[in-house]
DNA sequence: TTAAAAATATGATAATTGTCATACATTCGT
DNA sequence: ACGAATGTATGACAATTATCATATTTTTAA
């Protein structure tokens, strides 16, 4: 079992209001999981009894709709927590969490977490914040899905990619998205979202190498996105 | 100066965890405000030193799109709380608060909430649960905005405000937006829901009468929601 | 009360986006 | 290495939705 102390993680969450001992205890109730590419973390409808601590690996976290679709309301990294809302809520899952890429997490029975708050009010108050943050992208992610057009909405979304989880060595987007997925982020059928893809790289917008996206012309792009 | 300790409202909201001396607490430092139809309370960008309770009437809480148009988030009715995000985050709202109707509003510090989240750790999580609430109702307006159409967002929203508002004697909705608010709510040009809202009047879905409509064949109107 | 302003309604048309078909490319498992 | 399966790409077309124009009705303010 490994030390949450040590865990370089931790200083990035919510988690970080925490206290050597409490950090002990944690490390003490944990469960640690690999999770591979492609697997769920839970599912919508699931029962969530503690929260997700991500180590390593990028997940989505995903709804599906009554049309079919799978529609893409988050992406979570290493450093964030999941699960928090129905925990705290005390209801099932609302969205679906699956792994992007291959995933360490650990995670923390819901009675641990309770107890945290009740003695210790900075982690309440930064779990708070936490929450309060979602919820502030969530409102504005609504406001660009219900006000935005689909070509607005893609610009806006690489330039998120590139931002939120940088590029490689030849200047590709760092995380690896399927058409599908992608226009699952932006709300859109996946011919469309190919077909601007297209569009954007005629333009020379982006650079397209098989799954690769590379972004060239960022301001272009930003006046896209409005 | 009215006491918190007797105002109904209290008990439908996350003040309902607050003990007597709490109450009385917050009436002492409390203002009490009447806004007037069509005034805000707060607006986008700026900042917001407590919160609201309200007393009486409803507002719409709505942000600017880049396009000019003003998307409406969520509508809050008394009971419930304004401006937590915003004082819990430390910053700027992200949306606008503006009366629908006239109101009766009550403003408590920051600095009592704080108060209150230190000491009280079933109001701490109360508050907590509420902002879980509208994280998923959020994400789940996302959801309907990327992967519904017009027509069924229009349906899904009738239902949703004849369900949370109730109706007249009539058999109207009890609450009264103009057509340009209510295609603000679902993410549409003010045409496109005057349109739709004129169809679903010929098949029988509804009934306009000026600016009231009642909602005629729930059933059917509910399958067109799906 | 009455004219002006604003809201509602509807038509015509254009732009956006989705759907279905199909071709081509890539990945995967045996 | 090979074929099957999956993912990507593009065309053709249909459906949805926005925009602009213009009546008509309702509300507002002098």
């Amino acid at each position: 079992m490994s030390k949450c102390e040590q865990c370089i993680v931790r200083e990035f969450s919510t988690l970080k209001a925490l206290n050597k001992d409490e950090l002990l205890k944690m490390a003490n109730c944990k469960t640690s999981y690999t999770i591979k590419k492609g697997e769920n973390i839970f599912e919508e409808g699931e029962a969530v009894n503690g929260i997700y601590c991500i180590k390593d690996g990028v997940c989505k976290l995903s709804k599906l709709s009554a049309n079919g679709k799978d529609q893409i309301v988050k992406l979570v990294k290493p450093g964030e927590l999941l699960g928090q809302r129905s925990m705290i809520s005390d209801e099932p899952a609302n969205l679906s969490a699956v792994a992007l890429e291959d995933m360490e997490v650990c995670f923390i029975p819901k009675t641990e977490v309770l107890g945290f708050f009740n003695n210790n009010n900075q982690f309440s108050m930064n779990m708070m914040k936490t929450i309060c943050g979602d919820l502030k992208e969530s409102d504005d992610h609504m406001v660009s899905m219900a006000q935005k057009t689909v070509k607005e909405r893609l610009a806006e979304t690489l330039l998120y990619l590139e931002d939120t989880f940088g590029k490689k060595e030849d200047g590709s987007l760092h995380i690896q998205l399927s058409r599908e997925e992608l226009a699952g982020m932006i709300g859109t059928a996946t011919e469309s979202c190919i077909r601007l893809l297209s569009e954007f790289n005629k333009s020379g917008l982006i650079d397209l190498n098989g799954k690769k996206i590379s972004i060239i012309d960022r301001s272009k792009l930003k006046r896209l996105a409005e």
